[in-house]
DNA sequence: TGTATTATTGAAAATGACTTTCATTATCAA
DNA sequence: TTGATAATGAAAGTCATTTTCAATAATACA
């Protein structure tokens, strides 16, 4: 996974920097959604003289790749999951973040008809299940 | 409509003013998710005296009294619409922000089984359709 | 109706997330 | 190894939103 996304960074002509791969070190691998600040807090663990500023630069470059995507939530829309290939929906937790990409519902064609309804040209659609993951369950949210 | 949203008003002991009288008119009215900055715009019409404080904090109560809900685009995250009675999905434009409400996809079944799955307690769901309305294409967008 | 109480207002200052600037440093192709 | 230049991070700048606070206005009630 982060091979890939080193790959991709050196494809776009990017230098491969420590503080890059320590960011993506952590963005590659989790499989819940980081805000930014969480992003550097995590990084500076292993990476101490790391800037907010590269933090955001980086994030934006991994989200302009297709790495990335924002994900919003009633907590905040400042926050970033790694992308899975093909088209998917998202099962995600409010209490830490915890993402799921899941399949399988066939309603393309029905949105399509909503959308010819009204006159629009419908150009994406967004479903997203929110809850609660077991052990935000387990410790009492 | 209007008259719902002052007694809403009343009712939690908030008292009217000309201020809240005016941006309620804009929002209750409008068909259109609508940021800050433009009810402000819009209220100062026939109230050239608004503060934009004063437009914040009433969105914000609106918001409370569960009369105006939050409306996530990629053009921003801080536009609201009058909410609508019942469950209900979204249909919007992403040039203008015109939005219609729509009902009748009977999902939540599979929803919850999703959510069952993986061990989530299933709390609300998101299902927004983007693209642009009829108006926008025309002036090609 | 007049008056007291107190919620509301808006100017101004504060906050905080994010962006820009720029001198220094590090990458990497040659 | 070296030179061109991309990347970094401290510091300053932006801008939306929030907080503060003195003045004002809405409502309850005498
Ligand atoms: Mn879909
Ligand atoms: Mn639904
Ligand atoms: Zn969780
Ligand atoms: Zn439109």
């Amino acid at each position: 996974m982060k091979n890939i996304w080193i790959d991709k960074l050196k494809e776009k002509g990017m230098r491969i920097t420590a503080q890059r791969e320590a960011i993506v070190d952590i963005l590659s691998q989790s499989d819940k959604a980081l805000e930014p600040i969480e992003v550097y807090d995590l990084t500076r663990q292993n990476h101490p003289t790391l800037g907010m500023v590269t933090v955001y630069r980086t994030m934006e470059c991994l989200e302009e790749l297709g790495l990335l995507q924002k994900v919003h939530q009633d907590s905040g829309c400042n926050k970033y999951l790694k992308v899975k290939e093909g088209h998917n929906h998202l099962l995600i937790c409010r209490g830490c973040g915890k993402a799921i990409y899941f399949e399988g519902l066939d309603m393309e064609m029905q949105f399509e008809g909503i959308a010819q309804q009204h006159n629009f040209n419908l150009e994406d659609h967004w479903l997203q299940l929110n809850g609660l993951c077991q052990q935000c369950q387990a410790s009492g949210r």
